[in-house]
RNA sequence: GCGAGAGUGGCGAAACUGGCAGACGCGCUGGACUUAGGAUCCAGUGGGGUGACCCUUGCGGGUUCGAGUCCCGCCUCUCGCACCA
């Protein structure tokens, strides 16, 4: 391929056409291997962006900026010296592939691979720097063998681990969900109404790192907004366990007030709840369990049992969504009595669906004076409502008329002789008290749960586990990775509650790899979310059979020294790899505890200020604009349009103004001229530039710098001035990570022999760029009056002599000033 | 409700630790070149006033010689989390 060069003899300048230039470029990359990394080369740099989901809609132009932003971050890091790596690959396994193979009636097997060779003519059409030899595609088997000896050292830890639990159960999709995949109790996929249901399911022990997790994310140089997402899932708090002790009918019989039931409790039933408010115990009036509580079978009296077994029967059939939107409060008692530790009153024991099974203890104890729920629910079943926190102005008796729940100006009442205490005090004294009674203990608890790795579906690397009758679970061993997904016609979920490969005697029968009797496989399949927890470590070994990652190389390109990703990821997918390189660090495979150096949010592109969606029919389609303008074009203009890490608003407007830019570029270099000097009026903005968009880009200040080189292009075309090649030379070299393919042209053009990005980054010079006069804005009275020019280094003496010299400046300075403030090199700001 | 972020021309947006508000681009206006212009180039472009000047960064106060930026009190929007005890 080659650009067209005029007929002989014409006098028609070669235009800038950007379907040849880049055609040329791709075929000359592929060929010279420009883009191929040498691993073993100096100061190795690590560019990490998220590998897509190869839809069959094609790349998104959310994609497109995702990657370009990384990609300029890892051409500038390569101008500088590094030697850089920027791979790619496909997340291919997953619901949303299944879900829509089903739908199209193709199999999953035809579809990615047609879906990946789409993706992966349209990412080679976006230049990008990314060494394919490289690359990983989740559902090729040579990857997920690893995916499952993954599996297997988490099993190997200990914290891999199969329980019966009530998890979420999608309908529509038919298979659990993890905690984060259900957002405001619907499938984070299908936005179909998520239920709870009972069933064995592999998890994986995340909430044994929650501390850690948690505690790295105050040094990761990460973006705000994600740590504070991670911090907030994470939810830490800090209180104290309480053990209530119900009373049993047998041996209390008697007491005052204890409704004694015809049956028989066998042995005492405690209750722990969990608390943060340890300090209010003498407020605590009753307690209540969630209705999956197991103890609510045990405790409930005869009398009360009909409404119990029908409270909790309603409450297992309702669906989050309902549980959690309907928030009017209902309840049940049960008809037994607990002692309060703090004081041996006897409180009432109910149940209630605002009391979550899955936080804490799934028991808590109700202090309605101070806790909003509590209040709430006690006014609704006319329950006691005791104070035991005054706010500064309030004593022991002011009656209560809301929870008073502010915890830093309040002091004890009505708990004896913790009365007077600050609460934060209080909070300590009472747990050491109750500690010392053995009915306490402090704990720390956290919101997040275990993660749940197991789907009953088809599309994902089937969990490498063995169930023998002889061995019990038993792993498969690592020569025998992968255990691969076999090809099925018949692979739709059903409402079983078991996977489809269920169904496939010749995957489900295996012999035991240990006794070598009959034995059955694990039908479910992993998560996506655990392919992609640790692609990253994949890379740099790809294509080695023999480990997942090796040493050495992992030695050297790990940590990921900048990954830059959507923050729809900040809970998900980062949060899980995470978690899983802390294993693999704590297995002594991997360098560091925390695998991104650096991470940063980008922001979300929207569409003449809307959000784009397939229904709104607002979708941009990056073929059609690189056809149209050139991916060069489309590459700088989505940088161009607002502040990479807030995102900005796709206008078919605006993108004209940055191909102007990039045609003046290349007209510049064309018509330049190489007789005489450059111009040092232009120089030293050349090189402010210089420093500006050197400072910009790592910053990832892509818009600011893009719009520094298109004020420099002002200065050098001015008035229609013919450049001098030696000024426009290093512009190429700046717009270089914007625009690959025109640069590199334009770097052959001026003779040089290899490419662009291996030329390094111009220099700057501060004494060029430095202006020798420049103008000292003056302030009078503290308003703007004018300017004055003199040199950088003056004098407060000599500026303002030369402020009263300024005939339109002297008119506002009348008399002898008051005051006056300097900055050098800024202004001069008179008091008068 | 809690947490995070953001409100600046007709539009997308700039503004380093407080120091000429509106860089750059779109659009618009005028001009040049043209048979032509939805091409290219040049110039202008926050609002008001004939003018010297005045007003202007969501709203109201404050600190300061000086505030888009800092402090206090509100309003609006976006994104997370949401009965988490």
């Amino acid at each position: 391929m080659t650009v067209p060069t005029p007929p002989a003899g014409s006098e028609e300048p070669v235009a800038y056409d950007p379907t040849a230039v880049e055609a040329k470029w791709r075929a000359r990359w592929a060929e010279r291997g420009t883009n191929a990394t040498d691993l073993h080369g100096a100061r190795p740099y690590y560019q990490l962006m998220m590998f897509p989901y190869p839809s069959a809609e094609g790349l998104h132009i959310g994609n497109l900026y995702a990657f370009t932003g990384n990609d300029i971050h890892g051409r500038f890091q390569r101008m500088q010296g590094h030697t850089v790596l920027e791979p790619l690959g496909y997340d291919a396994f997953g619901i949303h592939s299944e879900n829509f193979a089903l739908k199209m009636g193709v199999h999953p097997t035809e579809l990615i691979p047609r879906n990946v060779a789409n993706f992966r003519r349209q990412l080679d059409r976006a230049g990008l720097m990314v060494d394919w030899r490289r690359q990983v595609d989740t559902t090729d088997p040579a990857y997920y063998k690893w995916t499952q000896w993954v599996f297997l050292k988490l099993y190997e830890r200990g914290l891999a681990y199969k329980k019966q639990a009530a998890v979420n159960w999608c309908p529509s999709c038919k298979t659990v969900l993890a905690n984060e995949q259900v957002i405001n109790g619907a499938c984070e996929r299908c936005h179909t109404v998520v239920e709870q249901r009972a069933l064995e399911q592999w998890f994986f022990r995340i909430t044994a790192y929650a501390e850690r997790l948690l505690k790295n994310l105050d040094w990761i140089d990460w973006s705000e907004s994600t740590r504070t997402a991670q911090r907030n899932w994470l939810g830490r708090s800090e209180g104290a366990e309480l053990r209530f002790r119900v009373l049993d009918p047998l041996t209390d019989a008697g007491s005052a007030g204890v409704m004694v039931s015809q049956e028989i409790t066998s042995g005492s039933t405690v209750i722990p709840v969990f608390t943060t408010r340890p300090d209010t115990i003498f407020g605590a009036t009753y307690l209540v369990l969630a209705p999956e509580h197991p103890a609510v079978e045990r405790i409930t009296t005869a009398e009360q049992r009909a409404d119990i077994e029908a409270y909790r029967e309603r409450a297992r059939r309702q669906d989050l969504v309902s549980r959690q939107v309907n928030k009017e409060k209902t309840g049940v008692f049960t008809g037994a009595y607990a002692v309060n530790p703090a004081n041996g009153d006897m409180i009432p024991v109910w149940t209630a669906d605002y009391v979550l099974m899955g936080y804490g203890t799934g028991a808590i104890m109700a202090v309605p004076g101070h806790d909003e729920r509590d209040f709430e629910f006690a006014t609704a079943f006319n329950l006691p409502i005791v104070r035991v926190v005054a706010a500064p102005d309030d004593d022991a008796h002011t009656p209560l008329t809301a929870a008073y729940t502010d915890d830093a100006d309040g002091r004890l009442v009505n708990s004896d002789q913790f009365n007077g205490l600050p609460v934060a005090d209080a909070k300590r004294q009472v747990t050491d008290w109750l500690t010392q009674r053995g009915t306490a203990k402090a704990v720390t608890t956290y919101r997040l749960r275990d993660w749940c790795v197991s789907r009953q579906r088809y599309w994902g690397p089937p969990i490498p586990i063995i169930y023998c009758d002889a061995c019990g679970t038993v792993p498969v061993p690592e020569q025998d990775l992968p255990v691969v997904l076999p090809n099925v016609p018949d692979y739709k979920p059903d409402d079983s509650g078991v996977g489809p490969l269920a169904r496939h005697a010749a995957f489900h029968d295996a012999p035991c790899p240990k006794c070598g009797k009959p034995a059955r496989r694990e039908t479910d399949v992993s998560d996506t979310f655990l392919d992609s927890a640790w692609y990253f470590l994949r890379y740099p070994s790809v294509p080695r059979d023999d480990v997942p990652f090796d040493p050495a190389l992992t030695k050297t390109w790990l940590p990921v020294a900048a990954y830059i990703g959507g923050n729809e990821h900040a809970v998900l997918h980062l949060l899980y790899a995470r978690f899983i390189n802390m294993v693999m660090f704590d297995a002594g495979l991997v360098p560091t505890e925390e695998p991104f150096k650096r991470f940063r949010a980008h922001g979300m592109i929207i569409r003449d200020g809307a959000k784009m969606s397939k229904s709104r029919g607002n979708v941009v389609n990056p073929d059609a604009y690189m056809d149209q303008w050139g991916a060069d074009t489309v590459r700088t203009y989505l940088m161009f349009i607002g502040p990479f890490e807030e995102g900005g608003d796709f206008r078919d407007q605006s993108i004209s103004g940055v191909r102007r830019f990039l045609d003046r570029l290349w007209a510049s270099a064309r018509d330049a001229r190489t007789d005489g000097e450059p111009d040092a009026e232009v120089m030293r903005k050349l090189h402010q530039t210089i420093k500006k968009v050197g400072d910009d880009v790592p910053a990832l200040s892509y818009n600011t710098a893009i719009a520094a080189m298109m004020e420099y292009m002002n200065v050098l075309r001015r008035g229609e001035r013919v450049p001098h090649r030696a000024e426009v030379e290093p512009l190429v070299q700046l717009a270089a990570p914007f625009a690959p393919h025109i640069t590199e042209e334009l770097w052959e053009l001026f003779g040089r022999s290899g490419s662009v990005f291996d030329a390094g980054w111009p220099a700057y010079s501060e004494a060029l760029a430095q202006d020798d006069a420049f103008d000292l804005v003056v302030q009078v009275n503290g308003k703007t009056r004018g300017k004055v020019s003199v040199p950088r280094d003056v004098t407060q003496e000599a500026a303002l002599a030369a402020a009263q010299a300024d005939a339109g400046l002297a008119k506002f300075i009348t008399g002898a000033p008051k005051k006056v403030v300097y900055v050098k090199g800024r202004l001069l700001s008179v008091v008068v």
